[in-house]
DNA sequence: TCCAATTATTTCGACATCGAAATATTTAAC
DNA sequence: GTTAAATATTTCGATGTCGAAATAATTGGA
């Protein structure tokens, strides 16, 4: 006997040459539709989280879009000058940042975004609902690790 | 009625970002263990294609690894560097570069594949045998598109 | 045979990202 | 109240990556 290690060595590999390949063509597609607006993906996630969830911290954003916070600085920079977002430091607590969405930003937001969800909703869309929730269920353990 | 498209979208969404979390995880803790010996995931998956498949050229190597042209010929010049592969213009066809590992390399890959090998197996073991065959389908799926 | 189109790689310029160190501010312990 | 530790952001230096243009070599007509 004793082949089992190796088995579900092979399988775990294939799986992780699987979850790269889906990955890296859904955000290859989505990547082209951003780029239409000048809009890289940690650009677009910010809009995205100040337009769903309101003016947020450069640290809750960097934990919302999976970003570091160094990289966080870069990003609203790059937005900053857009005239996209605006900085503030918070008056209660003068270490943070608050970011929010100005006019063009909203406004840009608010094209971009339902074209966004659209495509998405056609990358995933070689799935029937029903294998969507099971992909989901799956993912969801697998994020979370052990 | 008409609610479908909404709700569609939403389940695309949220898929979306398990997606991206999941991949995440598995990747940030992988990238981690490949810089214990000072490997970017490309190097290492170039690496690991020669030991595999033998010796390749730089095309068939950015096919495999699902990286540009462009970025292969720094890939490849950091491995030869560190002198663990070899390049030669291939005599039958003088465009392309064939890449060899070097004894180096192969001593280097012949060590770090198997710690990859479980870790990316220990990655995946929140999830069941079945479990990790449902998602391959599903990702198979995702991964070719439409 | 010669030339145009194709193919493989490299160079170039740009940018996204990270980790570590630096800076600014707040909080908690004494 | 003062000071040490914690927290939020920025700066710095380095690297990985891409797309487009440049270069080199091959192939397929005319």
């Amino acid at each position: 006997m004793r082949k089992q290690p190796e088995k579900s060595q092979r399988q775990a590999l294939n799986l992780y040459v699987k979850l790269m390949r889906a990955t890296n063509r859904v955000t290859g597609d989505i990547h082209r539709h951003l780029a239409a607006d000048k809009l890289t993906h940690s650009q677009f996630a910010v809009l995205e989280a100040l337009y769903h969830l309101g003016p947020l911290s450069q640290g809750e954003l960097g934990a919302k879009i999976l970003r570091s916070n160094a990289n966080l600085t870069t990003v609203v920079d790059s937005l900053e000058k857009k005239d996209l977002v605006r900085r503030m430091r918070a008056p209660e607590d003068r270490r943070r940042v608050t970011v929010t969405l100005t006019d063009a930003g909203e406004k840009l937001i608010g094209r971009v975004f339902p074209r966004h969800a659209k495509i998405v909703e056609h990358e995933f869309s070689v799935l029937s609902a029903d294998e969507q929730e099971q992909l989901a269920t799956l993912l969801k353990k697998l994020g979370k690790g052990k």
